[in-house]
DNA sequence: TTAATCTCTAAACCTAACTTTAGGTCAAGC
DNA sequence: GCTTGACCTAAAGTTAGGTTTAGAGATTAA
């Protein structure tokens, strides 16, 4: 086997620790775009170990697949992405997180005065309606705590 | 309609927002537990609003409907809960916020790390396998950024 | 060269948290 | 008394992120 004919989709699993089906979903969503041999198998750079990796972080971050997408579709086309490349994209993953803090936070200061007053009522519980993206969009409104319009 | 006759399904989704096809599916979860009339529709206790929007906060929280099933089963069995008996169960959330807290702003504080060196690499990276409770177990080892045994 | 592995595709299956659909019943207003 | 809208059950469908299975072909080590 020549030098530099790429790694099995095995190989990648091994490296990983991701399962071999994974792998090829994961093709399928368009994340990682191997080549095939005289075979037909699939064969991969070593720069698709960092793509994974990078998706396998993403994930723990709570990004979807198809946002993971996009941030990796940034990644230079022609050449194999360098240091300042990743550092780049990583940087997307700082500002997420710090949002993600602040809501979180904001939700624990609501949740401690509610705790004080045991209403977890509407009209003064702050708990309504928190800015939370965590929550998919388009359900419509909704009234914590049936307060409104009379309890 | 005498007086106490209770909600219907449609009164209490308008009230709290929810579709009435999710009220049902939490009666099957066995989260609420309504009664029937005469016809066999189901009729639900005022107390139910609050539970349903302690449901929805707390999913806003992360908490899965087990999870959130086991809170509510700690409320009194008898009589309608009260505000001290709600004030119990979501101090319960306040643990759960802070340790979420706490992981994300140590996943934030490894990214800093990173960036800085654009590496994304395990030797050297914080981001592997941090303590997030987050990624469901049971996945086995993994290994980010593809660096071992080598790159 | 042959057995043991690995890999291939397509399709079905899985969980959580619901929604939708189908076919039928109940309640309320005129 | 009738019509309309709310409600009923059971079962199937939905989305995300995969896994499992089945049957067939490719690679590799001895």
């Amino acid at each position: 086997m020549a030098v530099n004919d790429g790694l099995s989709i095995g190989a990648l699993a091994t490296r990983t620790g991701l399962a071999v089906s994974a792998i090829r979903y994961y093709e399928a969503q368009g994340l990682i775009k191997p080549w095939r041999n005289g075979g037909g198998q699939r064969r991969f750079e070593r720069a698709d170990l960092r793509r994974l990796s990078f998706v396998m972080i993403a994930q723990q971050f709570g990004f979807t697949l198809p946002q993971i997408k996009e941030e990796l579709d940034r990644l230079p086309g022609g050449r194999t992405p360098n240091k300042a490349d990743w550092a780049t994209i990583s940087e997307g993953f700082r500002a997420a997180l710090d949002q993600r803090i602040t809501t979180l936070t904001k939700l624990r200061d609501n949740l401690d005065g509610c705790i004080g007053c045991g209403c977890l009522s509407l009209e003064a519980c702050a708990l309504y309606n928190p800015t939370d993206q965590a929550r998919k969009m388009g359900q419509g409104p909704r009234y914590l705590m049936g307060d409104s319009p009379d309890v």
